[in-house]
DNA sequence: CGGGTCATTGAACCATATCAAGTCCTGTGG
DNA sequence: CCACAGGACTTGATATGGTTCAATGACCCG
């Protein structure tokens, strides 16, 4: 298979060099492994080894026993659970910087799915259990990872269980929002708009609102119409005031 | 305050006595702590001390600063996050052996608010700090808790934003039938009938299932009068059929 | 150009919210 | 012991936001 040949044509390249690659990779600012030093890195580096996902392809299963720890490096993850009827939610997305998996036997049950393509920096898992062993900081910057997202997760909850369609649409472009102005320049306080595309279709963006995709396509139609966004196309979105769309994700009316 | 007497009595009392404590904790051999031995055990006594709070007193609130670490020795606290114009969500329940808290400066957002008489062994987080860098299997017990706690918010993600109100209390009744079965003899094959007691108000119910206190009201008559669940009074339930309740939680008709 | 996928729009329906009584329970004071 | 006040819960009537079903439109690719 084609997948396998670039992955492993990628992890022959890396061990032909030495090349730890960790000097050049476009996350390493923001990532767990940020907590290591050079020579640190070093070592990591000759645990990993980078795959790249195509668009739909399933990264983790939820019947997966085999640990998988990674950062990602380009792309999007959904992080999605099924009811057995074939009920669908996301519950979470995984951006670049972001882990990928968890460092125990005992996995989650949910799924990983790539949207978009999606490139992987996995580590070893046995070996880089050794090194979270050997340098403690590493388990603690996993824990604050993991209270991050157990943060995003209970703030998701607030908006499943109380807000409504308007309110959870304009949350999900607020969240985009800021999350593109802050990769585009580092200081936050510009409040000029913003421009982003959406990352899902229109059904992810359903199924991670607890909504129907008729319901998230009349809710943009009625933002759009109520100029608190611009659209080129079905994709790319134009925040003119942030603050006022803010505000609509807080209960605020048109 | 006489809470403040009560508290400080028990810490002297403690002190005065040399008296860990923890041989006879009732939840020694399920909190986080159980990951030491003996000797290390003696070492965390002494920085802990133990509170009770009274029913709905507020024990973490969102904008205090200070780290708080502990566990909950019995009773039940809420945690909860409000919207800006008082919708309120209850986006976790802490049961005697979880963890409260969180060690690093950067808290959560939510309230801790007391459901019933609360009983807290909290510990003194400069202490447990320094006590989590010589022991790092500390630092895993905790990171393994964080997990689980996200585990159980995207469990409830699913919940709120794919199952019907019907199913929600269902869900929410199978959760609580569960663990009373497991407190109350560890075979948790048993599949006889399960009894229990509600220990929320069907406001706090409401808000942990993202619906309103009527609808909370009449679902759960609708489960009693299909013979799903029995009730004494409008706290006491019994649920006759495990599995039965259990299919309702996933979508099976009445 | 035709077929496919994704997105939008419309109309009808229904589950849950909302508003409004009413009932049960519990503790308190006479 | 009764009266009764207040909170917690239940029940009923109505409204409505979001789903469901169905049709149409936009775009992409062979």
């Amino acid at each position: 298979m084609a997948l396998e040949l670039v992955e492993e044509r990628e992890y022959q390249a890396r061990r032909k060099f030495n090349r730890p690659a960790c000097v050049s990779c476009m996350v390493k600012n923001h990532a767990v492994c940020k907590v290591l030093d050079a020579k640190e890195h070093i070592e990591l580096a000759a645990i990993t080894r980078h795959i790249i996902y195509q668009p739909g392809q399933t990264i983790v299963a939820e019947t997966e026993d085999k640990e998988i720890v990674g950062t990602v490096i380009s792309g999007v993850i959904k992080l999605t659970k099924a009811l057995c009827d074939g009920r669908e939610q996301i519950v979470g997305l995984l951006f670049p910087a972001d882990v990928l998996g968890r460092v125990r036997k005992e996995q989650s049950q949910v799924f990983g799915i790539a949207v978009g393509k999606v490139e992987i920096c996995l580590f070893n898992a046995t070996k880089f259990r050794q090194l979270i062993e050997k340098y403690p900081v590493l388990r603690e910057a996993l824990y604050n990872r993991a209270l991050n997202e157990l943060d995003s997760a209970r703030e998701w909850m607030v908006l499943l269980g109380r807000k409504n369609a308007r309110e959870k649409i304009a949350t999900f472009l607020v969240m985009l929002a800021k999350r593109s102005q802050l990769l585009a320049h580092d200081d936050e306080s510009e409040n000029s708009e913003v421009a982003f595309s959406l990352p899902l279709s229109r059904a992810d963006i359903a199924d991670f609102l607890g909504l129907t995709i008729e319901t998230v396509s009349r809710q943009i139609t009625t933002l759009k119409s109520a100029g608190a966004i611009d659209m080129r196309s079905s994709r790319d979105i134009v925040v003119p005031d942030l603050e006022r769309l803010q505000a609509m994700a807080e209960g605020e009316q048109i």
